[in-house]
DNA sequence: TAAATTTTTTAGACAAGACTAAAAATATTT
DNA sequence: AAATATTTTTAGTCTTGTCTAAAAAATTTA
């Protein structure tokens, strides 16, 4: 049994490190989790004692294959819920994390999987990021950042690094969403501003902006 | 906040004392729970505190108004993902009992709300228990134990009283489900089981299954 | 109504998960 | 290579929710 607290922390493993393969700072883990650098310590040396960490004093945590696939059905159930907020309850995706981070916690493998089946199967979040499957595999993300697109060139937008409310917010007042085309066409060399086009209007973005784009070619 | 723990403690108390306005002993409620009689001696004085409860000292505990409102939406909470599991996730009732009693406690009022609608407001979960409203109120439940129906009339099965398990799969193997329209056709004086008619065939059922049969006419 | 029984409360302990403050180890500067 | 700064761990405390054992109150029986 794994408790929803050590759930929390397999998950800021996974996401600070590689999907956990690569070990990663006490500080690192409590900045992300909102706590402290001695509440991880404990809790890291309950992940090693349940074989689901590798941890050396000092010398920061990983994940083992176990730890991996723990997070990685974390993750999933997380990003389901998003996809079925979103898609059937008429949530925008702004309003989603929230609720996952607590419906992620729920226990029932049948669950997640007829919850898949219902929701055909989806392969991304409404966010973008890929939803691992019941291995706890999902494909690369294949989309680069819109700084890679060549001047003239469209792609699809198909995913925003930074999933804060705030982001989303800005990207809801300015009518950009997952799937629209967009076609780059300036970029301003004194802040790396860019103006795109999509819909049929112009518009220029900030580089802050910029940064947190990705578009499938 | 409610939390988790407390949320469970109103649910018992609300189901073991008429919606909460009647007072009920702590040993009950230890019962029902499955915890000691001295815990829930500590977590009625928290309710108290907040509250929640009536509480004097050796004569049991009742809701106030605003715990019987908590308490009430923890059930329909409930209710409706039991809905959601058997209607869109093609569970069986017998499975679903388990799962809605972790999702009960997922916090978001517009996420009970939206489940409401995408369910087009169910009035009744699968084992034929109401479902509150937001303000916590439901219609009483119009069916009739079997026993009071009159030999040869017929009536709707409605409602299951005793929704274990066991209970559920014997109704599932004698392919008896919520909905189907059954004759009684005789009493037996000796053990006072009931012949029944439903779908063109015959059965027998026994005292204690009939205890938990509910029917409208 | 007094004795016996049952129920409820209190006292004290424990595990999980978090925190602060201090000590130890590691990393960075000079 | 010291001295300084940063990071990590340890030690000790707190809260929530649970438990057992004992004490107190209420109820039932005799
Ligand atoms: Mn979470
Ligand atoms: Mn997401
Ligand atoms: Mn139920
Ligand atoms: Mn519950």
């Amino acid at each position: 049994m794994i408790t929803l607290s050590e759930e929390n922390y397999l998950k800021a493993i996974y996401h600070l490190g590689k999907q956990g393969t690569v070990a990663v700072s006490t500080n690192a883990i409590a900045e992300k989790i909102q706590s402290k650098a001695s509440s991880v310590t404990d809790m890291i040396k309950k992940l090693a004692d349940k074989n689901l960490a590798n941890y050396i004093k000092y010398q920061g945590v990983s994940l083992t294959k176990k730890g991996r696939l723990a997070a990685a059905l974390v993750i999933r159930k997380h990003r389901l819920w998003e996809v079925f907020l979103v898609n059937k309850l008429d949530f925008s995706w702004d309003e989603v994390h929230e609720i996952a981070e607590q419906l992620e916690h729920i226990k029932s493998l049948k669950l997640v999987n007829q919850l898949d089946a219902f929701l055909e199967y989806p392969t991304h979040d409404p966010h973008g990021d890929p939803i691992p499957d019941k291995d706890g595999n999902y494909s690369p993300i294949k989309s680069v950042n819109i700084f890679e697109v060549e001047i003239g060139k469209v792609g699809v937008l198909s995913f925003v690094k930074n999933a804060t409310d705030a982001f989303l917010k800005y990207l809801n007042k300015n009518k950009l969403a997952l799937g629209d085309t967009i076609k780059v066409i300036e970029q301003e060399p004194f802040d790396s501003s860019l103006t795109i086009e999509t819909n049929n209007r112009k518009l220029v973005i900030s580089k802050e902006v910029a940064q947190n784009l990705y578009l499938t070619l």
